[in-house]
DNA sequence: TTGACTCCCATAATTTCCCATGATAACCCA
DNA sequence: TGGGTTATCATGGGAAATTATGGGAGTCAA
């Protein structure tokens, strides 16, 4: 299991802290030490959330560009500076950075999205209209739908 | 055997467990560890269930998409949000999740209806009055059915 | 000292492990 | 072919492990 799916909401204590979903967690902790990057959407009030490993892949594709092109400029920029490397504890409990929670509108709760190869971080409420938003959308494009998932979709 | 086939029906216990059919068992297991997919259907009142390979060819077919695209990111959250990784017990049992449960309405029993690379679970109740209207449409259109079949028949 | 964070322990609810049983199905050998 | 033995399966339940959550105490830096 490598992909991150499913919803969770989870409550965030007095102390700040909450709990990574254990399914995440698993998936996270190939390795040893669990590593957990999060920043800021840049379309949406939420948090993007990923392990160390998927940004390594996004620094190779960066890579590719040229070195001294605006484009790699940019995204060193906007991306690699923005990124909070978090740890948990050993419950598997993390704090959400200040910012980055009052870009979320987080307060006592938050809900956990899988995107895949990554999740995001909602407020419960926020992501409910979001997740209605997108289904319709998806909906109307149903050939798309259709094309990308069904086609082919056998072993 | 590589398909879910025929139709089974097994009891949910007091724990809330059910057996998957062994038969299905045997076909996800091509690896050691059972990983067993579930999600609402669209269409009808019941859970729609996979294995995980399954999800992960969908997953490299939205990988092809533009990573900043809408459409990715509508993918992304509408449909991996929403798939359930189920893990099995060591006799082959699941805990079918509580949302799951209420949209197919599935209280003590539950059935198995095998639907080629996937298979769907569905109230006894509910199945039933489906099927009848299942072949009913079946045989109006028989003339469709019987050019698809003699036509594509390459395995 | 204060505040922020980690470590450690505690708990209730849930999930999994492990063992058991009756029923059916598969196998084997005369 | 028949009849008995062995596997497998669906199901049940007690015990152990895991999970999300809460909070006290220690650590470190400002």
């Amino acid at each position: 299991m490598k992909l991150f799916l499913s919803t969770y909401s989870f409550k965030i204590d007095k102390k700040g802290r909450i709990s990574l979903p254990s399914t995440y967690r698993s998936i996270l902790n190939g390795k040893q030490k669990i590593e957990l990057i999060l920043f800021k959407s840049f379309k949406y009030p939420s948090i993007e959330a990923c392990g160390y490993h998927y940004i390594e892949n996004l620094s190779k594709k960066i890579d590719q560009l040229d070195v001294f092109s605006d484009d790699q400029d940019d995204f060193t920029t906007s991306i690699f500076s923005e990124l909070n490397p978090i740890s948990l504890d050993q419950e598997g409990r993390f704090i959400i950075p200040e910012d980055l929670r009052n870009h979320a509108q987080i307060q006592n709760e938050a809900t956990f999205i899988g995107k895949g190869h990554s999740f995001q971080i909602w407020n419960p409420e926020l992501i409910a209209s979001r997740k209605m938003e997108s289904s319709k959308r998806l909906t109307e494009n149903k050939k798309t739908l259709r094309s990308i998932i069904i086609k082919g979709n056998d072993e």
